[in-house]
RNA sequence: GGGCCCGUAGCUCAGAUGGAUAGAGCAUCUGCCUUCUAAGCAGAGGGUCGCACGUUCGAAUCGUGCCGGGCCUACCA
């Protein structure tokens, strides 16, 4: 609603501008005004024109109002302050957009990859994992509800150096053969990854301790990208555990994928050799005969001057992409790769099944060759790597290399989705029980390092969070069955967890606390949640169902059908889940989708019947702070729209934070089954019933669902 | 040395495209449960927006220079 709206006031300013004046603005601002009643849009550009029209900005103000005259939905506009022009909505009539407005798909096309978590599959998934794959799968979710078609993809760096330090581990430290390392990821008294998790540590401070040793870590890297030999053997099997481990620690969260692409098959398939054709071809690489970078294969670095401008002498600064002994860089494998996911490659992978969601959903693996019947991946429009900052530098050359083969669209739509890490705060990482030095308890926070097996495992944090709200479900809830009282703590969990992960922007490092973390209370998911709750208490109560309430009126279009993508079985909760699922965008996305500018939500169309809505009196929006609520839950598409343009899905965390902070409001000081006024009743139950389900929808945007009782 | 990011209330953070009196949460203090659940609401205190110049009708926001902190800059991945 509010969007469409904005557009329209634009284009009648523009027209004005062009007609009274033959002025062209690049670009017309449209603020808020700080006060609902003074309007629902604020045009600032008096002060802009004052000075190219030789008058003040008030007369210019005043002129431009006169000019506009009547915009359908528009009430009147204004003249304020110094020479604002505020413009005020027909509330009756946006609110009955607000009550249509639902997600609607558009007709599609280019396919978007998106990749999230690539944990390298030597150790359990902590913190700082959970904020890549959250931030990774709400952006999905975003991009699917705005009808686009993402592939899902994670990749598995299975024959690096950190699962041979694993390997070299198990091989060399614990002397333990295939047969001893299958028993351990069967044993049911600890999970594989964690396990590995305290031998990756063990392994790097036996490298510490003697140089000689990591002699054998490079001996055991060098046979897993080999193949064919034990070392190599014990890569695949303990790689493919953690694998495992991992899907099943973000399925928990209720995040799937489509596609595990794995490094192994990078090298075994020589992605590597049709991409280093490429590159000598087109002259992106050439060998270096001096300097430091002697007998290799070097790439320019992104951003450097180009080579006229270079003084004498070799550049040092270059990217070795071939080392001198004649293997590839990571940088090399990798832009191997992102060459194949545009397309480019002129090869592809191989494709198994790997893995089945309990909602049926499919995820494949990459392999030598494919199983009948299998799917695509690749050969995508634009892709979007969720990948942390630490990365910009290798990240920035790949992209730089696909440029530099001649393809700057694919360059330009090669999206690197930055965020910054998680660390432990000096207290935290106190209170875990680690030894902590003297200078690193006077940082504000200290980086977390599987290296040094130091940080918060995530399936630590959820069951500490699932245990703090069975608590607290117990206590509330006597009434209910076990199971239900665990997959209501498990819904509570989850959303404290990814709201969480989802409130910072992606610039700033979470200083990872507990106290916060656990927290139920003030701007967190339950919170949210919570405001959802007390709305479907009303209906409850009245005996009404929220959803057909509005749906006599205006039915959501992806309400009906759209099954969880994880449900409550998928978190071992039992068949009969009380949540409310029309938020969660289906799992199997369309086979069109829309360009991710457009518009994510669209007006279901006007002819649908009114049904009991129409009794209801709109001139009761003549309340501030009830209408303040209807028009912040209008502006949920305009919120959706901005984050996925800014690759910023902490908008949406605080939007639906401020819009449960106006419902909790509105819930104190309206008391709605008491209301004796039968048609202000009516009204007063339509807000919650429209705030409800934007709440609703803003949650399941991030993979938050929400609880039927708290 | 070069590149990127951060510096806003005691603490943790929002403040997109420059716009009207700088906002939340936590913590502290004071009220509010016989009401649709207090995981809540209302109120109070708390600010040289790191510093200095500059651009502008207007700067927390843009530019330059400092100060403080983080990350990257490997023939590691």
């Amino acid at each position: 609603m509010y969007l469409e709206l904005q557009q329209q006031l634009i284009v009648h300013v523009r027209d004005l501008l062009k007609r009274q004046y033959d002025l062209e603005l690049p670009r017309i601002v449209v603020d808020q005004p700080p006060d609902i009643h003074l309007g629902e849009y604020a045009l600032p550009l008096s002060f802009e024109l004052a000075k190219k029209l030789r008058k003040p900005p008030r007369k210019i103000a005043e002129e431009i109002v006169a000019g506009l005259g009547q915009i359908s939905g528009f009430e009147k506009f204004e003249v304020a302050g110094a020479g604002y022009i505020n413009a005020k909505l027909n509330r009756a009539q946006a609110a009955k957009l607000i009550l249509q407005e639902s997600l609607g798909k558009t007709a599609g096309s280019e396919k978007i990859l998106v990749e999230h978590t690539s944990i390298n599959p030597n150790k359990a998934a902590h913190i700082g994992h959970l904020r890549n794959a959250i931030l990774g799968d709400t952006f999905v979710r975003l991009l699917r509800a705005s009808g686009a078609h993402v592939d899902v993809q994670n990749y598995i760096d299975n024959t690096g150096v950190q699962v041979a330090d694993v390997v070299a581990g198990f091989i060399h430290l614990e002397k333990k053969g295939k047969a001893e390392i299958e028993r351990l990821i069967h044993d049911p008294a600890r999970p594989f990854d964690y396990y590995c998790w305290d031998l990756y540590a063990r392994v790097s401070q036996w490298y510490e301790e003697n140089k000689e040793n990591t002699k054998i870590r490079l001996q055991v890297l060098h046979e897993i990208e080999q193949g064919g030999n034990e070392a190599a053997e014990i890569g695949e099997i303990v790689s493919t555990a953690i694998l495992r481990r991992h899907l099943e620690t973000m399925q928990r969260l209720g995040i799937q994928y489509d596609f595990l692409p794995r490094e192994s098959e990078i090298l075994h398939l020589h992605f590597w050799d049709l991409a280093f054709e490429q590159m000598k071809q087109k002259g992106v690489l050439y060998f270096e005969t001096e300097g430091k970078n002697k007998g290799c294969w070097v790439m320019r670095r992104a951003g450097s001057k180009p080579a006229e401008q270079q003084p004498e002498g070799p550049d040092e600064d270059a990217k070795v992409i071939v080392r001198s002994n004649g293997t590839v860089t990571y940088v090399g494998k990798d832009i191997a790769y992102h060459l194949w996911k545009f397309g480019l490659l002129g090869r592809d992978f191989g494709y198994k099944h790997f893995y089945r969601y309990p909602d049926n959903h499919q995820v494949w693996i990459s392999a030598e060759s494919s199983e009948p019947e299998h799917p695509r991946f690749g050969g995508v429009h634009a892709i979007y790597n969720v990948i942390d900052s630490r990365q910009s530098d290798p990240q920035n050359n790949v992209i730089e290399a696909i440029r530099g083969l001649g393809n700057e669209e694919q360059a330009e739509n090669y999206h690197h989705f930055s965020y910054e890490m998680v660390a432990l705060t000096p207290g935290c990482a106190v209170e875990l029980g680690y030894d902590v030095s003297e200078e690193d308890r006077k940082r504000a926070y200290i980086e977390v390092s599987g290296r040094k097996g130091f940080g918060v495992k995530a399936d630590d944090l959820l069951d500490a969070l699932i245990t703090a709200a069975q608590k607290e479900v117990d206590s509330r809830h006597p009434e209910l069955s076990e199971s239900e009282r665990r997959n209501i703590a498990s819904q509570i969990a989850i959303g404290a967890l990814r709201y969480f992960m989802l409130k910072f922007t992606k610039t700033s490092v979470i200083a990872f606390d507990f106290k916060e973390a656990l927290s139920f209370e003030g701007e967190t998911g339950p919170y949210v949640q919570y405001a959802i709750v007390r709305a479907t208490n009303i209906f409850r109560k009245a005996g009404l169902d929220p959803d057909q309430f509005l749906s006599s009126n205006a039915k959501p279009s992806w309400s009906s059908n759209a099954k969880p993508s994880w449900s409550a079985a998928a978190l071992g909760c039992g068949e009969n889940s009380s949540q409310v699922n029309e938020n969660l965008p289906n799992g199997n996305p369309e086979p069109s989708a829309p360009k991710v500018e457009e518009r994510a939500f669209m007006p279901v169309s006007q002819e649908k019947k009114e049904g009991a809505l129409a009794l209801v009196d709109f001139l009761f929006l003549d309340d501030d702070e009830i209408w303040q609520l209807w028009l912040t839950a209008g502006q949920l598409s305009s919120i959706v729209q901005q984050s996925i343009i800014t690759l910023e899905p902490a908008y949406i965390a605080k939007f639906a934070f401020q819009l449960a902070q106006q419902f909790n409001n509105f819930y104190h000081k309206h008391h709605i089954l008491t209301e004796t006024d039968e048609a202000r009743k009516q009204f007063l139950l339509a807000t919650a019933a429209v705030v409800r389900r934007v709440l609703i929808q803003s949650l399941g945007l991030m993979g938050i669902s929400s609880p039927a009782v708290m």
